[in-house]
DNA sequence: CGAGACGTTGACTCGTCTCAACAGTGGTGG
DNA sequence: CCACCACTGTTGAGACGAGTCAACGTCTCG
């Protein structure tokens, strides 16, 4: 694995990685920090397709298509895990088992996808919002960055409101009602969650586990 | 290839063929005929996540992963090309070149719904279905189902509606006003491009290109 | 001939957007 | 050091896009 690897990269808050359209000689796995993708459409509209924690791999588009379907940048200070892209096809070869690991990546993505795509086409603002944070503290969890209800988002609400397809304003006022009616807060970039049950249940959560990688 | 080929299959329209939540042994290729993927929310809400077209590769969740996030049914009577799930692995292991094919299949899927997140997300509804239109017709083109601004669209008004999450009484309007601008039509299951320009012009289509498998 | 699926249209409601104002914060330059 | 500005978050009032409810026509099929 670590042949692969052409070393590591700090990049500040508010870098580019990746640029819808192009297409870098480079690919990442995020080490720490966080940061989003998204795509912006003509209009100047953006859709924030998800958002990257530590230990996702960003760019595997870029590897294989002629250009990136969107972009990404770093929300916060990240250090990345660096490879090169003409090292993709080697990669691939020697190892069958790194090409299903890869394909496993790239479904798993299409599966979450499916997921968001009907969370902003069939669920309202507050429902959304509570499927956001749910599934953001799932993997959080899972990755020892959140605990007791208590999660690191370091975002800004544009953020969120883009990936929800909402406007800042009514993500605002969702946010209020998930306030008030003590589910949950997300104030000075931390997410706490009191009522668990509360939340999944408006978010009408199908599963409350992670997808899981059957063995080989 | 043949090898993995356990045989063909025929079946009517109307019918599932894999279902959400559960892990079907196996796999199909669609060779006639159309149909498409859609998950429904426990609200009974549904959001089709995308239609299947010839050649489009089904299940590919199913096999990767414990189970799938959608279900795929046939919208038409269809021919499909089926495949045991059991010989995944060795299909992958036995020719490298599969498992790019594979990983790129799953990527370019997740290119897609990343593009249908945005239209959901950010699109008003007549520019929703002006970009469904323009990238079925693009589609259709590439595979021979579409020629002179005609192409067959073998799906009820619902199922539309549920992909670009509107009601089929708005998408209904929207259709009207789409036909009354003599833009596109869409009537007896036949859609009709009369405006390409002023279409994707409307859809606010990034690219005028699918995107394209580099060579290996 | 009746039942059900699909498409079409109208009137009204409701979720979300737009526009706007204002407060708090941090950064920058004079 | 402070004035200024940009960015972020918050809230209100009104507008608009899309949803809901309902009626009706057409077609197919038993």
């Amino acid at each position: 694995m670590s042949r692969f690897k052409v070393g590591e990269m700090q990049v500040d808050a508010g870098t580019p990685l990746l640029m819808q359209g192009s297409n870098s000689p480079q690919l990442y796995t995020a080490l720490e920090g966080m940061g989003l993708r998204s795509k912006v459409l003509p209009n100047g509209r953006r859709q924030v397709v998800n958002l990257v924690l530590p230990g996702d791999f960003v760019g595997l588009q870029a590897a294989l298509m002629s250009e990136m379907g969107h972009s990404v940048e770093a929300t916060t200070d990240m250090t990345l895990c660096v490879f090169n892209r003409s090292e993709m096809w080697n990669f691939i070869r020697e190892n069958p088992k790194r090409a299903y690991s890869l394909t496993w990546i790239a479904a798993n993505e299409e599966s979450f996808l499916g997921d968001a795509l009907a969370t902003v086409g069939q669920r309202t603002a507050l429902q959304s919002l509570a499927w956001a944070f749910a599934k953001l503290y799932q993997k959080g969890e899972a990755l020892g960055l959140a605990a007791g209800g208590r999660m690191k988002l370091p975002y800004v609400q544009q953020d969120l409101a883009d990936a929800l397809g909402i406007t800042t304003v009514h993500l605002n006022r969702v946010l209020k009602e998930l306030r008030d009616r003590q589910i949950a807060s997300w104030q000075d970039k931390v997410l706490n969650i009191s009522d668990w049950h509360e939340l999944t249940d408006m978010a009408m959560l199908e599963s409350d586990h992670l997808p899981t990688r059957p063995l080989m």
